[in-house]
DNA sequence: ATTCAATCAATAACCATTCCTGATCCGAAG
DNA sequence: CTTCGGATCAGGAATGGTTATTGATTGAAT
């Protein structure tokens, strides 16, 4: 396997998926995603907006916001939710728990939790139509643990 | 078992609450907890605001978001977040699920689905020390499902 | 009754996010 | 390659829930 092939292909992906959703794929929406992928962590979109606009210091704050928001509908990235946090994004859209450091903020992925069945065991126990049912995990990362 | 006793006996157990607390309980805190009481659903601070003002029109927003506060850091009120929502506040405070229809906003508990070790699995999996982990259930609500 | 910290009412400030507007881009059709 | 119209953009204002600030008021312990 090539290596040099991957982006091509990551972009037929991509390009697939807009072309379907009627969106355009912008340079800005392009340098958005480029910018998640480039971090290790779960970004906001403020931390987005800087990295994007170091490349591209004209970019607005509003479109980074709109981008995210375009990305996410058609299903090339994802976010979550946490109290005491702006929305957290990541290029993982596959259903896995995420939990965030309540000292410090850093959100990182815990492998291996079985999340199979949840929504449909909720379904059997409510006459509601379940749409979405997410875990939100809190804790303190073990830096901070020893920082007392 | 007489009736009205029940009111004395809630009293004696805040009371007890807010004395090893150190907080003072107030009349507004009073009348806060008593508009939660009252409804049947799970009101938003400005929910709760718009009750407690009926019976004291000088009470202010933000005297209900302290007592708000107060009254969940003492272990007596829950909340709960959803996105497109306020804080969602509740007098039951034992581990149970609630959903919200993402048409009307409307919130309700979901019995019967067996929230046990949910914790301590994940913290099998992790080496963060796990404080927190809460499911946001969201979908349509019977009626909404009907009216389209 | 007095006192001092806790609480309050009123309002300003905050912050993440959304909305608005006129300018710009881009792709489909000639 | 040009034209055209709708999508998108930059910049900035607006929004909405919540928190912070401040001087006045309350209330529990002397």
């Amino acid at each position: 396997m090539n290596i040099a092939e991957m982006p091509t292909k990551i972009d037929e992906d991509i390009r697939e998926k807009f072309r379907r959703s009627g969106y355009t794929l912008t340079s800005q929406r392009r340098a958005v995603l480029e910018a998640l992928g480039e971090t290790s962590g779960h970004p906001s979109a403020e931390d987005v907006y800087l990295i994007v606009k170091k490349k591209n210091p004209r970019v607005a704050l509003g479109t980074v916001y709109q981008a995210l928001s375009v990305l996410e509908d058609i299903g090339i990235i994802s976010s979550k939710r946490w109290s005491e946090s702006p929305i957290r994004y990541d290029v993982n859209t596959k259903p896995h728990l995420d939990i965030r450091c309540i000292r410090c903020g850093e959100v990182s992925e815990i492998p291996g939790v079985d999340l199979g069945g949840l929504k449909s065991r909720i379904q059997g126990s409510t006459p509601y139509e379940v749409t979405s049912a997410s875990l939100v995990v809190e804790g303190i990362c073990p830096a901070c643990q020893k920082n007392l």
